[in-house]
DNA sequence: GCTACACCTATGTCTTAGACACAGGTCAAT
DNA sequence: ATTGACCTGTGTCTAAGACATAGGTGTAGC
């Protein structure tokens, strides 16, 4: 298969299996001739393998650890156990973060609702951002 | 006074100013003798118009263009209205993949509890990620 | 066989918002 | 004058692909 089949089979772009392929998490056999790749089954699998990981946080970097260590016949699971703990406190970080930007913007936005646009001066490009940073509590703790 | 100062001022790194000022979104003047940049109280408030932008989640691209369209004497609001409305539908989007991504974290998880670890064959790397993506829905709607 | 032409391919470059490395500058204490 | 701690600008790097582009493939019509 080429990689165009491969990705419509998984649900991924063509770009993200030559991405793969470039790094090499993926390893299929280039044809001499025109040099384009050619995915066999195995390397399907391989990319299924790929795919669910991604979808469940891990980086490609951590991807490649875990191939790593089964290619040397040790199984990953204590691995892919560890890093999925760091990957969920991180992402749980990150949901804080979002609400709280979200939070922000949205107090803006009904903050903005009630004045009126105004033409930059001297001192102030945009009196909305302006006012709304003066609520803006930026302390050190982060 | 210099980046590092400024930097601790608003709460930023100097990493931060540093970057702001080599994309010319910020233009401090330069010592001649040892290059180094000099900012004075207008750029202090000019980076801090920048900071709570940032904090609004408007991109720097964003900010550069609300930037011009003050130089030019226009009023930015406008612009800054419907930039900050696309700006929280991206939030939106976001939040809702980070909680599927968490809720696939946990599951994972929680299946992972009761099984042990195992070393992998010429078919499976992880038998944890392996099992755990039969149940994900690959669908295209995305 | 030849030529269009639609579609596909690999490769190189670009993206964000800074972080990091590093060679050199500053400045107060000696 | 010299040490040494700290600071500076500049160049490079990051993640995970997306995008641009020159060239290849393969079918249809002649």
């Amino acid at each position: 298969m080429r990689v165009k089949e491969v990705a419509k089979n998984l649900g991924v772009t063509a770009d993200t299996v030559r991405f793969y392929t470039r790094i090499q998490v993926l390893n299929p056999q280039t044809n001499p001739h025109n040099s384009y790749k050619e995915y066999t089954q195995a390397d399907v699998e391989h990319l299924k393998f790929i795919v669910a990981s991604r979808a469940l946080g891990f980086t490609v970097e951590d991807i490649k650890n875990i191939i790593a260590k089964a290619d040397e016949h040790e199984s990953p699971c204590p691995t892919v156990r560890h890093i999925i703990e760091k990957r969920l406190e991180e992402t749980e970080r990150q949901f804080q973060n979002l609400i709280a930007l979200r939070a922000r913007m949205t107090a803006a936005i009904a903050q903005w609702e009630n004045i009126p646009d105004r033409a930059p001066n001297g001192h102030m490009i945009c009196h909305m951002i302006e006012s709304f940073s003066e609520g803006l509590n930026h302390d050190a703790s982060n």
